[in-house]
DNA sequence: ATTAGGG
DNA sequence: CCCTAAT
């Protein structure tokens, strides 16, 4: 069965930036707004998706199971954010006939290949098929900030991609929200070279040629005349909104995959509805959909669903470490990454590049502003994090591919950090030559300054994260840490074997809490740069030591603070459940509650319940224009009041308040 | 373990 | 959702 694949994954890309997350105080202040800030997919996550999508589409049709099996049943991933023309290749494995296996990795085009090859190619493309994914920011006002991921140049990689979102949203971050939009586009066979979209072919055989008219350096045009298929970035909406109805079947597994979320077997009429989804493209989120979950076969999906269950609960044991392990979920927010900067990459020098972009314009345009010192205003867009290869089992789930991909990603980002400079490609290596004397005035050009964070040589002369290394997590602290520490060795030597389950739990929480912590030291000026797009820095003096340091005396502090669980927002399904169960057993019963209308939602304790009715009584009471997430019908507010104020009395009546005098 | 309520 | 106190 073709949805059984073992996925070898070469990630050179990195995820979209989660959206800021709520502090407590933030909350409080009511300057936040819901959003599903977990279980977002990676950009390349969805990339390679849609590429495994394609291939499996191809390998089921009658036509193809009998072609040869090599060059034809390839899909290609363009790498566009490294220098190198490198592919990301997804075929199937060779090993062992009809064992499933998919193959995604970076390969270096044949020289035959190079020529049909552009530099700005689509992401994706296969036999006719192309898809691209980018990413929009909207905001409450329904403004638009597109960000097309899949820019050719070099610089609008999906790093500072994502510095442009966070960017884009952070004047009102507190309503941004993110959606990933997924599109995708049958292009006519007869003119396949000319829809300029089609450099990477399905195989050897079908690359075609560039379109510089096309590839002008600027963002593709919609040009997917059949619909276009947009894709709550943030988890949950991913399945529900795209699903056609109909598919009532299909469990939707959010996050780890551990629970069916109560009421998620239905499909979110409302996103629906906003977003139109064509046939062919609506088929292939659907299969995206299940290819996210290639370790269920179709017809065992439940079967397969318990299985996992177990493998899942076995794995944590208890509660509180299967929050912990939500909590690992984390994305590590995008500025915080930054801090992760660490040590043990060995390949290269450049396994972290910086995009900076140059002087500030008015510099160039307006000298006279300049009157003494001419100062050079510096902004550095983008990091780029280094290659990584992970090997995942194909009954990982995708949240697991996530923090395994995480892990990798904090074990490679963890030691000492160097800067370098790089002057129209070259590297500057006296530190004592002023910027000025280098070449870097004010009129210099934008595009010719670059910054690379290097792992510090002195600090970390080990490519693999030794256990005693003061960078390290503190691994006598918690136990999953010691299975992290060990298999970061074998992250870096290019496969996780072991299930990613069992590591990267106190990442997160490291990630997770340090967010609402204060502000630390490591708030270095790379830091702050990427916080705020207007923060002009110029060669920042990165204190390594304190990058290097720091977040370790956090790690330990935090990783003591117990994990909060992740959001879950209820659905109005639940909703309804709850109202009904209350209106039943009143207010006071929340374990009966509990067990009459939320015994299988193992994430919904009785305390949730409780609470959750709690912001729905004040939900009802407040104006619809105040209120925040889902909208909660009318009718359900309206039996939540009525609901709450019979139970209120009955609860007098049994419970007469001692009278108070005034 | 549950319930209730503040944060 | 978290945390605590009180059952």
């Amino acid at each position: 069965m073709v949805l059984h694949k073992r996925l070898d994954y070469g990630f050179n890309g990195y995820q979209v930036p989660p959206m800021p997350r709520a502090t407590r105080s933030a909350r409080r202040r009511g300057t936040f707004r819901r959003r599903d800030e977990d279980n977002q997919m990676g950009a390349f996550d969805l990339l390679a998706t849609l590429a495994g999508e394609i291939l499996l589409e191809k390998e089921s049709s009658p036509t193809s199971s009998n072609a040869s099996k090599e060059n034809d049943q390839c899909a290609c991933v363009k790498n566009t954010w490294e220098n190198e023309d490198k592919l990301v290749k997804i075929e199937p494995s060779n090993q062992g006939s009809g064992d499933g296996r998919v193959l995604i990795s970076e390969t270096v085009p044949q020289a035959d290949d190079q020529k049909h090859l552009s530099k700005e190619s689509p992401l994706i493309q296969n036999n006719g098929h192309s898809g691209f994914a980018s990413v929009a920011t909207t905001d409450s006002s329904e403004s638009f900030v597109d960000e097309r991921l899949v820019n050719g140049k070099n610089k609008d990689d999906i790093q500072s991609f994502a510095s442009k979102v966070d960017f884009g949203i952070s004047g009102n971050r507190d309503s941004g929200d993110c959606t990933l939009d997924c599109e995708s586009k049958i292009m006519s066979r007869d003119l396949p070279h000319k829809n300029g979209k089609l450099p990477i072919g399905t195989g050897a055989d079908t690359c075609s040629l560039e379109d510089p008219e096309f590839w002008d350096g600027k963002p593709p045009e919609l040009v997917s005349s059949d619909g276009k298929v947009k894709v709550p970035l943030c988890g949950d909406h991913i399945p529900r909104s795209s699903f056609p109805a109909g598919r009532d079947d299909v469990k939707i597994r959010s996050r780890d995959d551990d629970e069916n979320s109560f009421g998620c077997t239905r499909p979110n009429m409302t996103k629906k509805s906003i977003w139109p989804v064509s046939r062919i493209a609506d088929r292939r989120i659907k299969k995206i959909l299940a290819s996210k979950y290639w370790k269920v076969s179709p017809k065992l999906k439940d079967e397969t669903l318990s299985i996992f269950d177990g493998d899942f609960k076995s794995i944590c044991h208890n509660r509180k470490g299967y929050y912990k392990r939500q909590r690992s979920q984390m994305n590590i927010p995008f500025k915080k990454r930054k801090f992760f900067e660490c040590s043990s990459v060995s390949n290269s020098d450049r396994w972290i590049s910086c995009d900076a972009i140059g002087s500030s314009s008015s510099v160039g345009q307006h000298p006279s502003i300049l009157s003494r010192d001419s100062y050079v205003k510096l902004r550095i867009k983008s990091f780029r994090v280094p290659e990584l290869f992970i090997e995942m089992p194909e009954s990982a789930t995708v949240g697991s591919l996530k923090r395994t991909v995480m892990k990798a990603v904090t074990t490679i980002l963890g030691g000492g950090l160097h800067v370098g400079v790089l002057l129209r490609g070259k590297k500057v290596r006296d530190d004592n030559k002023t910027l000025l004397q280098t070449g870097i005035s004010h009129d210099y050009h934008p595009d010719a300054l670059g910054f690379a964070l290097e792992p510090s040589p002195s600090k970390n002369p080990q490519p693999l994260c030794p256990r005693d290394s003061s960078h390290m997590l503190p691994c006598d602290m918690l136990q999953p840490l010691t299975s992290y520490l060990s298999d970061s060795a074998g992250a870096h030597q290019g496969t996780c074997h072991t299930s990613p389950e069992l590591y990267m739990a106190d990442l997160g929480n490291f990630i997770e809490s340090d967010h609402d912590s204060a502000p630390s030291p490591a708030h270095t000026p790379v830091d702050k740069s990427t916080r705020d797009s207007k923060a002009l820095v110029a060669v920042p003096e990165i204190n390594v030591k304190a990058l290097a340091v720091v977040p370790v005396q956090q790690r330990s502090k935090q990783s003591e603070i117990a994990q909060r669980r992740i959001r879950r927002p209820f659905s109005v399904a639940e909703v309804e459940a709850l109202v009904q169960a209350v209106e039943k057993l009143g207010t006071g019963r929340w374990r009966d509650v509990k067990l009459r209308a939320f015994d299988n939602a193992k994430h919904r304790t009785y305390v949730d319940l409780k609470d959750k009715w709690k912001t729905l009584v004040h939900t009802a009471r407040i104006s619809p224009q105040q209120r925040r997430g889902e909208p909660v019908p009318q009718e359900l507010l309206d039996r939540v009041l009525t609901a709450h104020a019979y139970w209120s009395k009955q609860q007098l009546k049994q419970h007469p308040e001692p009278c108070l005098l005034i």
